[in-house]
DNA sequence: CGCTTAGTTGACATAGATCAATTAGGGTGG
DNA sequence: CCACCCTAATTGATCTATGTCAACTAAGCG
């Protein structure tokens, strides 16, 4: 997998984006491919009835843009200063026709995004708001760039409207929730984007 | 693409299971991969917690046993007798090196799994129960096999508790938005599986 | 230091969960 | 073919979680 990178490599601009730029926008032309190397985006669906939903939080080492054909089907917006490689579509799709492995590559994309959807609609189906904030905390905190293992410091880099239409509620449930996570000693709030949590307590719940 | 089905047409055997029979179970050894002739399935996920999600409905022309690697990660039940194309996992990774249009075939397919996901998040995240249930009848009246176009009339496969877990409410509440749809003209029972709809007046709601 | 945005908290209304009872329908055996 | 049974679906009564709207506070930024 690492030579599959160096063959893309060379086709590959870097692109650094300050926080909260858009990358690209749901309608746009989709000529570019990115692939992550450091930060966080949020990826948001903005529907006809003027909601916008989260579809999912993305990390390093993950591409995207693979899956639209003509235009975006979504935005992707960072969250954090991030630093991406930038790929034209074509020249990727022309490449993946000679290399085989750049295939495999697009094809190990397609079913991390899919085990990542697979994991918003579990989370989306919990009863309670309190079962889902739980559920996100516990997926989130297994990213190392934002969880402090000795400190049980977790850093949120989204906002709590963000985690909100990620989980399909109100920022003020969000906000509720987090509160009452505190009162029970499942969580502790350093300040509002540094949360300590207490793993073992919040996965008996 | 036709061309690519008559090579897996060699290495894959003809299956037959009656409704509500199980085509895998979730844990299982992956060894096959299936391809739907005719008829529906449903593809459930089994939580520790032990609810029951729906996490897809499955129509012919689609691949499923794809995503997986080791075990099923979800189970696939029929809900009608259905027909399908059995093909070893391992035959068909073997002719995937030698044939590029198979590995197309499997990425193809892999979009659309993550098509329909993001449509399930998409009427997941739908504020109110009746709204999630018009989406979700306005998705289904797309499958020409079970919307008659002239009667309007939508046969439904599956039970009010699979629509249910498939939009995360209860049953109860499916029957209670079923009555609601009905005194608003929106659609008309004529018995517990075949449904009238009045798509305009779903489409403006 | 003040302004702007993000987050919290409160009061209230209500959609939907829950538990329970009843009815409809489909399949099976006599 | 009919009667019975079993499951699916409906309906009712009640309770509660969460949405809504509004006021207030904290925090980051210029």
């Amino acid at each position: 997998m690492p030579e599959t990178l160096c063959i893309l490599e060379r086709i590959s601009t870097d692109i650094r984006k300050p926080a909260k730029s858009v990358v690209f926008r749901q309608g746009e032309s989709a000529d570019f491919i990115y692939f992550i190397q450091s930060g966080a985006l949020r990826i948001d669906y903005q529907l006809e009835d003027g909601r916008n939903l989260v579809l999912d939080f993305l990390w390093p080492d993950r591409f995207l843009g693979t899956v639209e054909n003509e235009v975006y089907a979504w935005s992707a917006i960072a969250l954090v200063d991030v630093h991406l490689k930038r790929l034209r579509r074509s020249a990727v799709q022309t490449l993946a026709q000679d290399y085989p492995s750049v295939m495999d590559l697009l094809l190990q994309q397609k079913s991390a995004s899919l085990i990542a959807a697979k994991n918003h609609i579990i989370l989306m189906s919990c009863p309670t708001a309190t079962n889902k904030l739980i559920g996100f905390l516990l997926d989130y905190s297994t990213r190392a760039e934002y969880f402090n293992h000795t400190t049980q410091v977790l850093t949120l880099v989204m906002s709590r409207k963000d985690i909100a239409d990620y989980l399909g509620m109100t920022f003020e449930t969000t906000s509720r929730v987090f509160k009452y996570l505190e009162t029970k000693n499942y969580i502790k709030k350093i300040n509002h984007r540094q949360i300590q949590l207490n793993i073992r307590m919040l996965k008996d719940a």
